[in-house]
DNA sequence: ATTCTTAATTATGAATTCAAAATATACTAA
DNA sequence: TTAGTATATTTTGAATTCATAATTAAGAAT
């Protein structure tokens, strides 16, 4: 057997970060090794392996002998977080007004269209994924791949704490609202304005989340 | 015996990065493991522990079935991964100037004094070292320790390429210049001027590390 | 019953072992 | 000699085993 394409500790470590999404691991749990893997069916080599890399992302924490946890965010690190990622989102929209293809500002505008669409129906689940689609097409967009990998590992600490923003009566429009403000200052090729959107957006977003 | 203070992987992770910033271990060169094993008398596991910790830091990378090496960094990457240090080395300026206490900025204009100093005795390696304290203590008064991770963990990979900016004739006179200009930015309190400084000061360097 | 001590259990950290894949070496045929 | 194939060796990925630390359970003394 093992005609794997990649390393088994990978797919754990996305079964894993699935589970702590999901709050089946919630914030502060203990990361039982025994039973994951019986569970898994796998050792526990591949197992820690995992537990190193979902460390590496902030999203396990380890204490010495006495195992892995799942991380427990604070209010002070979801504003350090949000600080961080306002910023670069924020360079990463002017980047994209700057220099994007017509193409790619095509698929933005696409995108949207169906975010609209996703709020006119009432589908805050769709428009949640929509809206995460939304922001990551411009981090790919702006083209710098490391900007982008720091914005995502941090997104994902963030969502940690689930406190879903967009279940806040109106913030949906308000999002929506935003986010076509920043479509056009993208297509219409204003790199400031479209940061400075962009900023307040997240900063808005933030303070729905807290 | 095993009184350790901290698991092996981290003490082995802490000697291979020590080994691949020396140069011992070249950009893409091979992580040969059973040498390693032998070298520092360890097994394996923690060894292989370690290699996934500097994956995750950006140092090693992995290839399925054939190892891991040391990663190589392309001009677009280091280009990329300035970006995204100076937007956030900038923001921690501004933020210091706002924030910091007085004690604060006073441990800042101290090691700007050895700084000119080491410039005047033409103390090269001294001045690298208090060049890299100077701009950690302004991330670490900057009070986001999730941005000062971030910085951290960039600056590491951008040091794979050792091309030491600081090793231009006149760049360590410039470079003073703009640490002076700066800090005086700091602790005149002008959070935007303190701000536009570092991100200039952070270009010219990688300007002179290309 | 409660606290303290000691023994048993369990969990973690690390070494060792095992299986499969990749690489290197040896051999054969042209 | 050189190309191609078969075999041996090395190396990786993963399971298992082992030692020690931490936790729980049990028992003794107050």
């Amino acid at each position: 057997m093992s005609l794997a394409s990649r390393p088994l500790y990978l797919d754990i470590a996305d079964i894993i970060r699935e589970k702590i999404f999901e709050h089946e691991l919630k914030p502060g749990a203990w990361v039982n090794e025994k039973e994951l893997t019986e569970e898994l069916q796998i050792s526990r080599t591949p197992l820690r392996e995992a537990i190193k890399v979902l460390t590496a992302e902030g999203l396990i924490t380890m204490k010495l002998r006495r195992g892995a946890y799942v991380t427990e965010v604070e209010t002070s690190d979801v504003s350090n977080i949000f600080q961080v990622i306002s910023i670069l989102e924020a360079q990463a929209a002017f980047d994209v007004a700057k220099n994007a293809t017509e193409n790619e500002l095509e698929i933005l505008d696409r995108i949207h269209t169906r975010l609209e669409k996703a709020a006119a129906d009432r589908d805050i689940d769709g428009f949640f994924e929509l809206n995460q689609e939304f922001h990551d097409l411009i981090q790919k967009f702006a083209g710098n791949p490391w900007m982008r990998k720091v914005i995502q590992d941090l997104r994902q600490v963030l969502k940690l704490q689930r406190k879903n923003s967009l279940r806040k009566i109106g913030r949906v429009e308000q999002s929506l609202t935003e986010h076509r403000q920043i479509l056009s200052a993208l297509i219409g090729r204003k790199p400031e304005q479209a940061k400075e959107l962009m900023l307040n957006h997240l900063q808005h977003g933030q303070k729905a989340a807290t």
